[in-house]
DNA sequence: ATAAATAAGTTAACGATTTCACATAGGGTG
DNA sequence: CACCCTATGTGAAATCGTTAACTTATTTAT
């Protein structure tokens, strides 16, 4: 078992997680690690090695009961505990997270959405209501907000961090295209989707390769 | 020089990418690699090791020019030429996509759309058609596409990826929360929302650490 | 012009991650 | 119930990635 888990590990994990919840939909019961490798393309050795950052799941002779490490996995990446969370920017990237439906399944609640557009402000996102930025401040104070999603314009993001910092919130899932400045005790998950469409345009002028 | 690039370094080539843009936007000319690596929160080391994957870009005691460097990696990036791209799915991610600024501007031009509901197909979103699923083998026989973005439920994303590649299209930019099998001469660059939230999840149930 | 300072290119050491190999424990079967 | 088979857990080896140290080229200042 372990004391530091890397990060190597850490962005495996989800993974993990996903392809334990297809299985157990799918009625599978039990797994091997050989299985579960050629499904993940991972090397047997390396799931073993991994999931015994965290503790020995499984039974040796007979493989890991799926639902078990599907729950194991679930309780590592903190999601028994309900999340609160608000978007920033009710713009088309705002919307998609906000209707995202494995989003809330899976105990990320979208409890407020801000933005500055008059049109916006005032209505409701499914059940999901929009305020003004201004009162941004104003509503975290009235609430607990355990994750704030940016999803608004480059230009404002740093600024918007600061005012979440100041206010507490103390971890960021980041949409805007750019790198954020933050206090070393804030989270801060960028998603960068034009760094993975540019690293699929780099595979391309570089193919000749396989996988 | 290089003959294999890592994926550790094709995963930060977008980084730099934006870096040297945001540099280039502000009036900085040029830039040391330690300066640089302050910036992107980088050793001076790797960012020198990187660049020289690709040639010696930089000048011995003067530093590297932003807008040439800026312009190699660009050209590494395969960002010169300009790509054909289809968006599978017109629901609330395929349109994020689709209206994506930062998109375009990169030269990923969406050509047209697809997807199965009625009161979608036949529309326009901004200038790009929405077409009926059922036309896409029809579209990509006169149409060169060069990117089919999956943004669709996950359960039509499999079948969807083998229509494609029987039409000849080789690389696939998915949002689909699934792992997708595909042939060794198809590229699949995966976004997993899910998996990068989950990543802040565990994180965050895991705090004591700074970075 | 020459020397000093700067910073890239490059090689070598270091550290982290992955793979391999093996001992061991659990389950199935006769 | 005892055997055999399977597949985990684990420590060591190998690979891969990062950092540090050094060498060399370029610029700036005297």
């Amino acid at each position: 078992m372990a004391g530091h888990v890397s990060d190597a590990v850490i962005r495996r994990l989800p993974g993990y997680y996903r392809h334990l919840r297809e299985l157990e939909a799918a009625g599978v019961t039990s797994i091997s690690s050989q299985e579960l490798g050629e499904r993940m393309h991972l090397t047997p050795s390396q799931i073993r090695q991994d999931i015994n950052c965290f503790g020995g799941f499984g039974r040796q002779g007979y493989g890991y009961k799926v639902s078990e490490l599907k729950g194991h996995i679930g309780e590592i990446l903190g999601l028994t505990k309900e999340h609160q969370v608000i978007i920033l920017g009710a713009g088309n990237i705002g919307c998609a997270v906000a209707r995202y439906p494995t989003f809330s399944r899976e105990g990320f609640k979208t409890i407020a959405m801000f933005d500055v557009t008059e049109d916006k402000v005032g209505t409701r996102m499914g059940d999901i209501p929009v305020y003004h930025m201004d009162e941004l401040e104003k509503f975290l104070a009235a609430h607990p907000v355990d994750i704030a999603v940016l999803a608004l314009p480059k230009r404002y993001a740093q600024d918007t961090l600061q005012r979440l910092y100041d206010s507490g919130v103390r971890a960021i899932w980041n949409f805007a295209p750019t790198d954020l400045q933050h206090p070393d005790d804030m989270l801060v998950v960028n998603v960068h989707l034009m760094d993975s469409l540019q690293q699929l345009s780099y595979r391309m002028a570089h193919r000749e390769n396989a996988e």
